[in-house]
DNA sequence: CGGCATTGCCTAACACTGTAAGTCTTGACA
DNA sequence: TGTCAAGACTTACAGTGTTAGGCAATGCCG
């Protein structure tokens, strides 16, 4: 009885991404994973050690799809730039969302996720024109980050969460010396 | 031979709290919160319909100890409560961690958790001076909520996450058209 | 006071998780 | 052709939430 095909990482991550796409967190197990591929689930274990580092490379990818994503933004002024950016964090977000709460689960930052970090840092810098304006970039991210964690939570009523967003972005934009 | 005591709503409670103190989320299951009380995992089931019913409890729990903690700050212009109350937002989330991570998982917002928000929101439309300035509020929100977050999960370095805290605060209001 | 229903506990068991141990199959290379 | 490593396999264990069915003790009602 000949086994299945050998398996690559690669399709390994793409099943599993599918996986949480389809089927939220809960979607994903190492079963669930291991079927959608053909094989067993100890098997999966010749691939990656265990389920956290198998999580790890799902962050790094997401990490780097996300910056990928900000730093094509190349047009307008670093204010245009920057809200430009914040939308497009945000709707990836909300476009997967089993991801990007993976993402956010405390870890120590290294990698994809830190280049990441530093895209944003430098959006943000370049608004309030001074380099590396941590402060700035942490107030901008912690924003983001807790609008569409909100949202995603339901936390706003049918009360316009959108306009929130704009008028957050502004407000911040605006409290750390710049407008336009 | 007669069976251990009967378990009051309020001893589980205080239990599954200190449990998720000590242990953090993983501290928590039916089975070593029944063990904590004396009795079976299974009995749980008596008190509360599912895992999930005892978690909303734990949640009302927290919305009614953060929201008492934020109303009980009376002194000071509208903006300097503000602060106070970001303040002891911060303190309540890193001094519960698990307690807060429950309380923003995904979910409607109903009873206790609604009250909270609307305390936030009036200590914000007392500070732009706009009553149900939604807008700001939920701006405020999103950047304490983001902001634990990422604090939690170590995205900053050593760089001084709390100076971006009172940072980011004030440029917020300022932003929102109040400085003081 | 006696009977009875409700309440709260119990044990046993099911369907899931992630994961460890040990074995078989296959393809590549000496 | 023989050997070896990679990748698959089966089996099994501990731990999760949860259900089913039964015993004990409390409280109510006649």
């Amino acid at each position: 009885m000949p086994y299945p095909t050998r398996t690559t990482p690669a399709a390994i991550l793409e099943s599993a991404l599918q996986l949480l796409e389809s089927g939220g967190a809960d979607g994903l197990t190492m079963r669930s994973l291991a079927e959608a591929l053909g094989i067993k689930a100890p098997s999966l274990y010749r691939h990656y050690a265990d389920r956290a580092t198998l999580e790890a490379a799902l962050v790094a990818h997401g990490a780097v799809q996300l910056q990928t994503m900000l730093k094509e933004i190349a047009e307008g002024t670093p204010a245009a730039r920057l809200r430009q950016a914040a939308e497009r964090y945000r709707e990836f977000a909300h476009a997967h969302p089993a991801l990007y709460a993976l993402m956010m689960q405390p870890q120590p930052m290294t990698g994809a996720p830190k280049a990441l970090w530093n895209t944003v840092l430098k959006l943000s810098s370049a608004v309030t024109k001074r380099d590396d304006d941590t402060a700035a970039a942490v107030a901008l991210w912690a924003f983001l980050h807790g609008f569409v964690s909100l949202e995603r939570q339901g936390a706003f009523g049918a009360s316009g969460p959108q306009a929130g967003f704009a008028t957050g972005l502004t407000a911040l934009m605006v409290g750390f010396g710049k407008s336009s």
